[in-house]
Parts: C-alpha cells; structure tokens; sequence
DNA sequence: GAGCAGCCTGCATACGTTTTCAGGAAACCG
DNA sequence: CGGTTTCCTGAAAACGTATGCAGGCTGCTC
C-alpha cells in the first residue's frame, strides 16, 4: 500500500551547503534574480547542475499558488477523433510551459466527478473539457473550482464562460448542399440518439439546405440511430425500406457513414453508384475505406490549439473571446456523385 | 505573463478555525485517523464537506514524498496505436488512485528531454516510456530520477529494468506461416527502416518461418520503406519490378500495409486475388479497409494495462516480472488468399 | 481518594520553495 | 571623512499538510 521510502531528492539547501551561501541566495541565483552577483550565482547554478539538482514543483506551486498544469477530460481516448484532441492541446500547451494531466470519463458519471475531484487536488491551473456530457452533469462542481475552464464540442456551451465548438449548422448546410448540388432530390439524414445538440443542430442545417433548393422536406428521409454505429445500419434499413428510397444519405459522423457502408456492400449496393454518402468528421480512416468517404472536416487539431490557447490566454490574465465556432470543410472523395451515376 | 491572483481555496486551517479545534484534529479527521473522537470527527467532516474543502496535493505531496501521478511519455499521440497505449494506463492508473501526465515527444529529441525534465520537476512517482527512442536517448537523465520505470515496445528493453513488449519474432513468424500455409512460395517482407530493433526481430521470424518451411530465402524479396506511410509504395514497385514478383507480402504495419493496398489498387492489381496481404497492429481502421486487413493484433489495451499494473505494483514496494512478452494474435480478414485465387 | 491507563487534543516541527525585510559592505558624493 | 546610495546577502515567515510528542481529561481500579 505504501510506496517505498524514495531516496530524497537534493535540495535547495543542500546546495546552499556545497556553495556556502543561504538557501535564499540559492534560490535567487537559479530563477536569474538580478539580484545575485553574476559570478556567485553562476558558480551556484555550476554546483547545482554538477549534483543533479532538479526544482520541486510541489513545493514551488504551494507559494506561487500555481501548479503549471491543465487538466484535459475526454469521453475516451481510445475514440480517434478525441486522439487528435488530446495531441493538439498538449502540443499548444507544452510550448508555453504547461503539463497536461489526461482523464477519460469513458461516459461513466461516477468516474467523471471522480476525475473532477482529482484534478481539484492535484490544484491544475485550468480545464479543458472534451467531454460531452461532463459540461451539463459537473457545472457546479466545475465552477466551484474558480479556475479557467474552456470547453470543446460540448452539450451547451452557452452555459459556460469559453467555448470552441464546430458551426455544426453551417457544416451540415454546406454537406447537403453538396448533395444537391450534385442532382440529388431525396436526400436521407441519419441522425445520432435524440437530444443531442450537435444532432439538431446539423439536423437544422439540413433543413435549411433543403429549404434554399426548394425542395420538400420529408420526415420519412429523417432517421435516426442509436448514437453507436451499430444502430446506423437498422436506420438504413428503414431508409432502404421506403417505397422510394433516397439517393444520398447524410450520416451524422464518419463512423456512422461506415457502418453504412459496410452494410450496403453486404446487401449488394454500390456506392457511390447505387446510394451517395457523405460522412462528418474527416476521421483518419476515411481516406483510406472503399470507396474513401466524403466528408466534413472538423479541424480538430486546430480547435484543440485553439481551445488550448483560450486557456492560456486566460491563465496569462488576458481577455478571451467567449465562444468561438470553427468553419468545418467539405471533403471530397468518392462517396459522392450524381444520383444513377455509372462511375464515380 | 504571470496569472492572476487566484482566490485561496480554503485550507485546513480554515475550517480548523470554523470547527474550533486546531489544525492537527482537522487533518486526522479528514484522514479518518482512529485518534479523533467520532462525533467530532463527524463534525469536521461535515463542515469541511459544506465549505466545498478540497485538499491540496501539492501541500500533501511536500511531506508524504509522493505525488500519485505517474509520466506518460508516447511519441504521437495522434498516431492511431498510441492512442490506445494511453487509454489503457489512464484506466489502470485511475483504478489505483493516481494521476496521468501525458506528454507526447514527436520524435523531436530536444523535446525528449525538455519531456523528462518536466516530469521530474513535477515530481511524478513513476514513468511509462511508450515513445521508442527516448529510452536509449535519455537513458541517463531517466535512471537519475530514481523512480521506477517501464518501458513498453521499447527499442532496448534489456538494458531497462522493467518492459513490456510484443513478441516480434513468434508474432512474424505466425504471419508468415500463415502465408505458407495458403500455398505462397515467393513472400516478400516489406519492413522498417533500417536498424530498428522491432523490424530486425520480425524480420528475423520470417527468415525462421521461410526456414521450417525449407523455402528459399531471396534477398531480392526483401525492400524496406523509410519509416513512414509514404515510403511504402516505392519499395513495393520494387518487389513488382522483380522477373518473378512475390504473390504474398508481410508488411511491416498496418499503415505500411494500406499504403500498399492503394499503390496495388491505382495499378489495377487486385488483393488478395493477385497479391495476398498480412499486416501487423490490427489498428481500429484494418477491419474498415477493402478488403478488411488480415493482421497480427498487438492486444495494446492489455499491454499498457500490463505495462501500468507492473508500474504500480513497483509503486506499492511489490516485486514484479522485468520483462514481459506479450503474444501477438492472428486476425484473419479478406486480404490474403491461395496464390491466384479467384475470390478470397 | 490516589494512582494509573486510555482516549483525545494541541503544539511544534518538517517538507522545499519563494519572497519580504532588514542590514552589512562597498562605492559614491559632497 | 561623514552621509547616502547601491549592491548584495541572510534571516525569517509563509504556503498547506502530516505527524511525533507532550499533556489534559475521563474513568477505572484498588
């Protein structure tokens, strides 16, 4: 249960012993004070490196009441879209001299409010949440802390101070109008679970599409799934079920679009020859599936730099916008063409 | 630069004055010392819960000489497998009460070391190096710090104490056979750069299942790419340079192994029918490729669950294995077929 | 009622830093 | 040469927590 008695790191005092000085002075001469003589300082600095001396941060952060840390929650890292996340955040933060500490929630409440708790403790400087839900269930929790918190792709934004979050509406927009563009008329949106604000959002952008083109909105074309790819295939089953089923199908995320995918093949289905599909996300696998998946690209790595900067901005007293929405883009690969398309 | 003046969160003291007793009492209290009087105990307990008390790690850590957070070090967190390294110690650590740092190196030395320093300031009661070159690098600086250590895939495990690792030579050697098994008798092996431990030893279990199989072993079979995604289809335009090109070709990875599949794919060649495919990693993405990968899975959940398990029971004073190999697993897919099959 | 054990509590110190304050020595000015 | 400034240094307190030690109170025993 208990660890083994480490053996002590050298101190500060220790070193004041070898050079002869006070642990003051020591101090002084290895954060640079200009108040230390040159030659004394640079002969403290000499001893200190020459016995392996290494500042406790523990120690520093009790007087200086900060820790140089930041704790980052995510649903689960195993999940490659907030692999990205994680990679951005660390990268923007270790440039300006910032740990990260990682949880995963992994969804579980009991273990987020015990991630919360813990990163309390461990007193880190600010949050950033890439947790859907962790931002609705924890507020109070949260808030209590008084620190910066920002938080990213989350559940409601507007409740919090800073956000970044993807212009889902727009995107979603912007993906139908592709498939318009390319001749489609009945077009399917495959939804994620009821609820979600990302879903009605990019639902909104859908209609809106549809409604720019003249074309009539039909609620048979609006299925939705279970929010795991293993229910995307039974809402397609539903579309397919249709006396006229749609052309192009707009899925809610990439892993949804091959779950579709997957399930087309099996029956027969070309795509994009027999159904189009166009994904969300620009997972790193998309590039590489068959046919390779028209997509929207959420910028993740920029939107987790771009979290990551709000926070420091924050943590350095500078004033941040509150919430920003990041434009996604529209990729194109081979999911997509005209409707009764031969080819690709 | 500096942050602002955080309002102080309330200490033991605090609610040492709230309580009328000293700060002695609330620290036991808190600790459920069985020195303290249950109802005041109680007492105490109930006014630190209302007062939002949390205590600090920092000030713990200062006297007990441990932090409860371990250093994880991973060269890329945005590289699909690593992903899952970190899942699985996050998970792990979590279940025994510490802390996860996360910092990824991007091969970039001087970033190495400003990784390992920042651990050591912060303390960190253990290290998990997942990132292959910082092991040899900073070999010196990591047994400086006197904490125990586990490296995972590392490049040289044998001069570490603690590691984990995947069984490279059974697990190429399972590959191959399986190739030979199918009725391939010209198998190329697509591999690494030069000189990286893990490509010399899976390059050494196809030579051995070349040999029990009394095939000829033909240099000419053998290319390697250039450490990246990219460097793939050049060496495999080499093997089809060749008057008698393989039929089946072991790949280093799994991204070695799509590379290839899309530079077969624009040249018309068909896999498995003209060429038969094993990769290795069984990344998330392998069994969304067309065809679906056949591979060697590396269990990277459970070998970072090793990998953490073995860090904490050398945190809790247990003894602990110094090496573990852990069994690569076969993951047949559609990717590899008899020699001139027509279908797979 | 004296002695004693057991239970509980507070005092003091320590952990490794940073920082304020005071003061000594040197240098400078008149 | 006295006074003042400048430069450097050390003593001491503080940050929030854990814990050894001493001691006070209660209740028990004879």
């Amino acid at each position: 249960m208990c660890s083994p008695p480490l053996p002590r790191a050298v101190s500060i005092k220790e070193i004041a012993r070898l050079a002869q000085v006070s642990h003051s002075t020591v101090s002084r001469a290895l954060r640079h004070s200009p108040l230390v003589n040159p030659k004394t300082a640079e002969r403290i600095r000499r001893i200190a490196e020459e016995s392996g001396y290494c500042p406790s941060g523990p120690a520093r952060s009790l007087v200086t009441r900060h820790t140089e840390t930041i704790g980052v929650i995510v649903t689960s890292i195993a999940d490659p879209l907030h692999a990205e996340v994680v990679g951005g955040i660390e990268e923007a933060a270790n440039e300006h001299g910032f740990s990260v500490f990682l949880a995963n929630s992994n969804a579980d409440p009991e273990r987020e409010f015990h991630v919360v708790r813990s990163f309390q403790q461990h007193r880190v400087d600010g949050l950033i949440v890439a947790a859907p839900r962790v931002g609705a269930l924890h507020m109070a929790a949260l808030s209590r802390m008084r620190i910066p918190i920002v938080l990213v792709n989350n559940q409601h934004p507007s409740e919090f101070v800073h956000s970044v979050a993807i212009a889902n509406v727009d995107a979603a927009r912007q993906a139908t109008r592709h498939l318009i563009a390319l001749g489609h008329r009945r077009i399917a949106s495959l939804g994620n679970r009821f609820g979600y604000q990302s879903d009605t959002e990019r639902f909104a952008g859908y209609r809106q599409a549809l409604a720019e083109a003249d074309l009539p909105f039909e609620p048979d074309l609006v299925v939705h799934g279970d929010g795991t790819p293993g229910g995307a295939p039974a809402a397609m089953a539903r579309l397919l079920g249709l006396a006229a089923p749609p052309t192009a199908v707009f899925c809610y995320n990439d892993m949804t679009a091959l779950a579709v995918l997957r399930h087309l093949r099996c029956l027969g289905l070309r795509v994009p020859e027999d159904v189009s599909l166009i994904g969300f996300d620009d997972l790193f696998l998309a590039e590489y599936t068959d046919p390779p998946l028209t997509t929207m690209r959420q910028p993740m790595w920029q939107m987790d730099r771009a979290a990551a900067r709000m926070l420091l901005d924050l943590l350095e007293g500078n004033a941040a916008v509150e919430n920003v929405q990041m434009p996604a883009e529209l990729i194109l690969r081979q999911s997509t063409a005209p409707p009764g398309s031969s080819h690709g």
